[in-house]
DNA sequence: CGTCTATTTGAATGTACTCAAAAGCGGTGG
DNA sequence: CCACCGCTTTTGAGTACATTCAAATAGACG
């Protein structure tokens, strides 16, 4: 069950026998049901979430409209964490919710601590899967700008094709920044005949 | 001159005398007039950079009409560097210019790992720094989404005086994603009288 | 099969863009 | 010292991309 974050973890630094155990140790599972929280808006966020198997969304609720503004998806293999909450420990302004059954590993932020305190060179690791998630974040808001609605719809395709499989379209929409009716018209635009 | 980098340092772990003064040996200095670049797209970006004191900006040129996209501005205490093609040493798709003349300290890529190699806590620094500038680049794209321009204009205001003040208005509208002529319309609408 | 939710379609509207031109502003040289 | 040049900002007119609201249709699930 933690073997597919060990094999995350082992493609930035290598962990010797006694420290996979130690690293192992720390990590609980955890699933939830389609539709179940992992956190709130107002919340902190009291663990760090690694997606064994499942699909979860964060969000953000506007306030003026009270819809969801999808901030991304977490499918397998991914990380589903408020880092900032998490972090500093203070509350969210986001919203994270099964959209499946899904399977985590969790770790509390004590732990973490303790783990990083036990295992330096998962400082290491951190940093780069930050750094890696930062460029992509990156690359969004660019690509929001450059690209018009329909670029970035099939561009998503693309680049994520096992999301868009598991996600419902108004949540892409969500993601991509647009209405739900306008996605619909771009598809139905680009439909074969 | 370096003291700027130590402080910022210091905020999140502390160094001795023996480390900071090793520290301090690893960054060099560099000043670039106005309208010099520091990257360019297509090239690597070979060092971290710290901006001392001046402003830069980071942009993507729009392949379809040529225009600039800026991803972001980096004055005083700020880091002005493409992480991802740091990080990887590949070729990065971004440019990074300077609006004004600008002292930085830097440090080579492989000077980076040396001197996390020998000062491992600054693992947790750069960790650090990532997630917390993480976490606004998440805030920026969900309130792209949330907030006209007009709201984003007066927000950038309030979060961001210094750089507003220091930037011309054309940069300024495509931070926030709009156009400059739009951007002056925001402003008329609003002017007192 | 019926109900609930998601998607599609239509019509009217709005926010923001483009192109073009004028006005403003700052620096430089005669 | 002011006139001119280049660049930024403003203004105008026409347009486009995307939204909203409403209603119809299609899909999923018990």
């Amino acid at each position: 069950m933690k073997e597919p974050l060990i094999k995350s973890v082992s493609k930035y630094v290598k962990l010797d026998t006694e420290e996979e155990i130690i690293f192992k140790n720390f990590w609980t599972e955890k699933t939830l049901e389609k539709g179940d929280y992992l956190l709130r808006n107002g919340e902190t966020c009291r663990t760090d979430n690694f997606v064994i198997r499942g699909a979860l969304k964060a969000f953000y609720i506007n306030s003026e409209n009270g819809k969801e503004e999808i901030l991304y998806f977490a499918i397998d293999q991914w990380w589903a964490t408020d880092i900032e909450s998490f972090q500093k420990q203070s509350p969210s302004m986001y919203n994270i919710q099964a959209i499946e059954k899904t399977e985590l590993l969790q770790i509390r932020y004590d732990s973490f601590q303790e783990m990083l305190k036990q295992i330096p060179k998962l400082e290491r690791f951190f940093r780069i899967i930050l750094e890696n998630y930062l460029g992509s974040l990156q690359k969004r808001i660019v690509f929001n700008n450059v690209f018009d609605a329909e670029q970035r719809y099939f561009d998503f395709l693309e680049n994520y094709p096992e999301v868009a499989d598991k996600m419902p379209q108004y949540l892409i929409a969500s993601y991509l920044g647009i209405s739900a009716e306008f996605l619909s018209r771009i598809r139905t635009k680009n439909k074969p005949y």
